[in-house]
DNA sequence: TTTAGCACTCGACTAGTTAGAGTGCTAACA
DNA sequence: TGTTAGCACTCTAACTAGTCGAGTGCTAAA
């Protein structure tokens, strides 16, 4: 469904005063503010052909009109020009990155920090995601006469570690030989591998170290299971705060439980419907999340190598400056598939 | 200042409705609902005398009572009776402790919810500190040929890892070499004991490992200068917004917002003006922290041995259940004691 | 097709009124 | 002397009109 000019440039006007004012916008104030030649009377008579069409509605019958989730999916569509940050801007960003990194967690708060001050939104991030992982190495450290410390590291850099009894008969000898073994048999395989085929061979091998054996392929399955940066980080949820629409305390505690959930962020930041790559906006009742129906997601996704590895997105009301919040996130996924890049070279 | 026994009783009576039902208590409502056997004309009387002595207050001329921080302070000192918890509410609360535990982490996170379930207030847990960690062991663990771990234990039970380039030059028996050199020079010490002395021995041993070597004094300082579960956990802050005295949003959000900042939560739980052990109760502006004047605060320490080592809170309004607050709070400082020393043996 | 004009609607605001809860004071009572 | 009943008084919350202004839809003229 494609609209004529004018009833374009209405609808743009309208939504652009109603993300600044947060209030209904009538016929007036777009013929004032935004020049478009014509009279409120041509306005309103346009205003009313949108409403019937569904992309704007009337609060009631002495309002302005506001857009309906219809109009913003139009305007997000049809209207709205992707804009580039300028230079600027980038580097501003770019400079908070400057941070001293211990790991990758590091990373992704601070790019979360950095999508919710600027768009004033809630912001989450979806820490990277290695669908297989391999085991590249383990190793049993000896600490005390009666303790030992298992260390699994894989192939995408995770490292884990636990501590376990030893029973009075096995020497630091014993445990280098053990950590050997379980090298030379499992190093490269994945959790799959691991299960299915080598346990009973390594068994045999080491059957007199059962105990320790066990737990080392306890914490390697479990290392290998736990998917890394399995965890979705959260900034500036207290920015809903500010928003008009929020100002009843009921649905800010709906909201605030729902993020308080993790599963319901995951949720957010997976449901996909629309093609993996590139920037995902879901308009309030698009949203699946029940809960979620006044808000508007934009997600996106980074990649390494082109293969997508975890999510961010912006959560905020329908009433969202989509504009803005669409060039932050793709330039923030952008930016984090670069870093990806650099730190899992 | 001690009160004769009727006015304590109307001052008991006004303090439990008022926590109760969060709105000015009259004369009637007391002599109705509290069996004391006088008139509402002569609690009308005590209640001035109260209002002189500072111990309740009146929102305006037609309310009825509130009480002051004053009274508050009254109630806690001296007309609250400590109830311990029933066999079977300390039974429920044991019951939840019973997941799978993989660090202390967990163990701290899962009281923090007890405690701001049942109370439902704000509720916050600052893990152990033990103010001197000593080296346990240290040790290089070859990844491939040009990678390595360094792995630190302390004797407090944490482990930190970090990934290391290797010079080509190097092979596996070197680095075992190293971690033996530098476990025996530098184990059971402290990190000062380590910047003192001992630096530029082991040095002139190394010096053809210099790189290695360094990395490993890193992280050895680093692992034993962070201090462990240096951690504040947060729980059940959105139950603020169930409180009637957080109907406006903008109380909420300044609440929020300081209890964002990890700072201001380890502020609570440090403030020691009174003496280290036992419970701490703040009410209302006896709270130092800015922007706390309409909160009151339930503090307590766990110990190992007697030794402090971290500590518990409570946050609620001023009209706070302070007896069943104060109850829970001291049961779980107690059963953390506890299970810390069980787990640090 | 556009526009000016006009009657109409509805929410926000204001002012006035009422009901009810609670107080303090006074005088009577035990 | 302490307690109580009675009463006048105060103050707020809730309700009721009444007014204002923003905005609409419709109609008729340009």
């Amino acid at each position: 469904m494609t609209l004529d000019e004018r009833k374009q440039k209405i609808l743009q006007a309208l939504i652009k005063d109603y993300i600044s004012s947060a209030e209904p916008v009538g016929s007036r104030t777009i013929a004032k503010k935004y020049d478009l030649g014509v009279s409120p009377a041509t306005i309103r008579n346009e205003m009313a052909d949108l409403e019937d069409l569904g992309y704007i509605e009337q609060p009631h019958t002495s309002a302005g009109r506001i857009p309906s989730d219809r109009g913003y999916r139009y305007y997000v569509d049809c209207l709205m020009k992707k804009k580039r940050l300028t230079e600027e801007e980038q580097k501003t960003i770019l400079s908070k990155y400057k941070i001293k990194v211990r790991d990758i967690g590091n990373v992704l708060q601070v790019t979360n920090n950095i999508m919710s001050n600027i768009t004033n939104y809630t912001s989450i991030v979806l820490g990277p995601q290695f669908n297989q992982s391999n085991l590249r190495h383990v190793q049993l450290v000896p600490l005390d006469n009666d303790k030992a410390l298992v260390v699994v590291v894989t192939d995408n850099g995770m490292v884990q570690t636990k501590m376990i009894d030893l029973p009075q008969t096995i020497n630091d000898i014993d445990l280098q030989k053990i950590s050997q073994i379980m090298n030379a048999k499992l190093q490269g395989l994945s959790l799959e591998d691991i299960k299915l085929t080598l346990i009973k061979e390594i068994y045999s091998e080491l059957s007199k170290h059962k105990h320790i054996f066990n737990a080392a392929i306890d914490l390697i399955q479990e290392t290998l299971n736990l998917n890394h940066e399995d965890k979705v980080y959260l900034a500036g949820t207290l920015n809903i705060l500010n928003q008009p629409e929020f100002r009843d305390i009921k649905k800010v505690k709906t909201l605030l439980s729902l993020l308080e959930q993790e599963k319901v962020l995951m949720e957010i930041l997976s449901d996909k419907c629309t093609p993996e790559e590139g920037i995902n906006v879901k308009i309030g009742g698009e949203n699946t999340v029940e809960g979620l129906q006044n808000c508007s997601t934009i997600t996106a996704t980074y990649q390494i190598d082109g293969r997508v590895i975890g999510s961010v997105g912006v959560i905020g009301p329908t009433r969202m400056d989509y504009e803005k919040a669409v060039t932050i996130v793709e330039f923030m996924t952008q930016h984090l598939s670069l870093m990806m890049r650099d730190f899992y070279r």
